[in-house]
DNA sequence: TCAAATGTTTGATC
DNA sequence: GGATCAAACATTTG
C-alpha cells in the first residue's frame, strides 16, 4: 500500500498533531513488526517527547528528545490517530494528545528505535522527491541492471514502489527492461522529471488507495483514478490507444504500453 | 482452489 | 562486488 506519496500523506497528517507530544506509554504485540524486546523498548519510549515527524524514503521517522523511532508500513500498515484498535493492531502509543494505533494485517511493516537513529535508515539512497537532476542520473548510471528493478531498489533511489515506477516509466516513455547504463542523458532527464511529476500529483491526490491504504485520519487517496498503466492490463493506452500489457519483472507485476515504451 | 497484492531481506548462483 | 533469481515472511481478496 504505501509508497512515497502515501507515506508523505500520512506524515503531513501526523506532524501537526504529534509534534511536541509526549509518549506516555507504548505497547507491542507482534514479534514480526517489532524485533526488539517489547518491555525494553516500551521503557525507552515512555516519557520521550516527539520533536519532529518526517519522511525518509518510505519510512516515517519520529525524532525524539533522545533517539528516533522509524516506522515502515510494509504492504498493509496503517498509522491511525485516535483510531479504533482491531484484530490487526500491532502497536499502540498513548500520547498526552491522543492515541496512535499501528495496524498491519500482513505484518510486513517494521518499528525500530535507534540512537541517534535506527540503523535501517543508513542504507537508503537519495530521496526520490528531493533529488536533483544530476544526482538522480548519477545514481542510476552507476548500475548495469534493468531500469525498473533499479528504481525499486531503496539503496539506489528511496521512496518509489511498484505503482509509481510503472507510472513514471510510462510518462517518460521508457521500457521497464531498458538498461540504465545505456539510457541517454535526455531520457534520464525525462525520467527524473516524470518521477517528480507523478509523485507531486499523487501527493496532491492524497496517494493511491488500491485496496486498503488510508491516511492517519482513515481517509482514502484518489490517485488510483489517475493511473495510466498500473492495474490497467488489457485496457487501452491513454496516449496511443494501444493495449497495456502486464509482464513479470523482478518478481513484480509490471505494466507498460509496448507501443509508447520501446527499449 | 488459485493467483495476486502498494515491500524487503536473505541466500544461492553466475 | 554486481546482477539475477527464488524463496520467505503473513493475510486478505477476487
Amino acid at each position: 500500500m504505501p509508497e512515497l506519496p502515501e507515506v508523505e500523506t500520512v506524515v503531513r497528517g501526523l506532524a501537526p498533531r504529534l509534534t511536541g507530544c509526549v509518549i506516555r506509554q507504548a505497547s507491542f504485540s507482534s514479534r514480526l513488526v517489532v524485533r526488539d524486546d517489547f518491555q525494553a523498548l516500551a521503557a525507552r519510549l515512555a516519557g520521550r517527547r516527539i520533536e519532529s515527524v518526517a519522511r525518509r524514503g518510505k519510512f516515517i521517522v519520529l525524532r525524539l528528545d533522545r533517539g528516533a523511532l522509524s516506522i515502515h508500513l510494509g504492504m498493509t500498515g496503517k498509522l491511525l490517530l485516535d483510531g479504533v484498535r482491531g484484530a490487526h493492531t500491532r502497536a499502540e502509543f498513548a500520547l498526552d494528545g491522543g492515541v496512535l494505533i499501528y495496524d498491519d494485517a500482513r505484518q510486513f511493516g517494521r518499528i525500530e528505535y535507534g540512537e541517534p537513529e535506527p540503523k535501517r535508515l543508513a542504507g537508503l539512497g537519495p530521496d526520490a522527491l528531493h533529488t536533483g537532476r544530476e544526482e538522480f542520473i548519477d545514481a542510476l548510471r552507476r548500475h548495469a541492471g534493468r531500469i525498473k528493478p533499479l528504481l525499486l531498489s531503496q539503496r539506489v533511489i528511496a521512496g518509489l514502489g511498484n505503482i509509481y515506477v510503472d507510472e513514471a516509466l510510462f510518462a517518460a516513455r521508457i521500457h521497464p527492461k531498458a538498461r540504465a547504463s545505456r539510457l541517454s542523458d535526455r531520457r534520464l532527464q525525462a525520467l527524473h522529471e516524470a518521477v517528480a511529476n507523478v509523485l507531486r500529483r499523487a501527493i496532491a491526490a492524497g496517494g493511491s488507495s488500491i485496496s486498503d491504504y488510508v491516511d492517519a485520519e482513515g481517509r482514502r487517496g484518489s490517485f488510483q483514478n489517475e493511473h495510466c498503466v498500473y492495474g490497467r492490463a488489457d485496457e487501452p493506452c491513454p496516449v496511443c490507444g494501444g493495449t497495456i500489457r502486464r509482464i513479470e519483472l523482478g518478481q513484480r507485476g509490471t505494466h507498460y504500453c509496448p507501443r509508447c515504451q520501446k527499449i
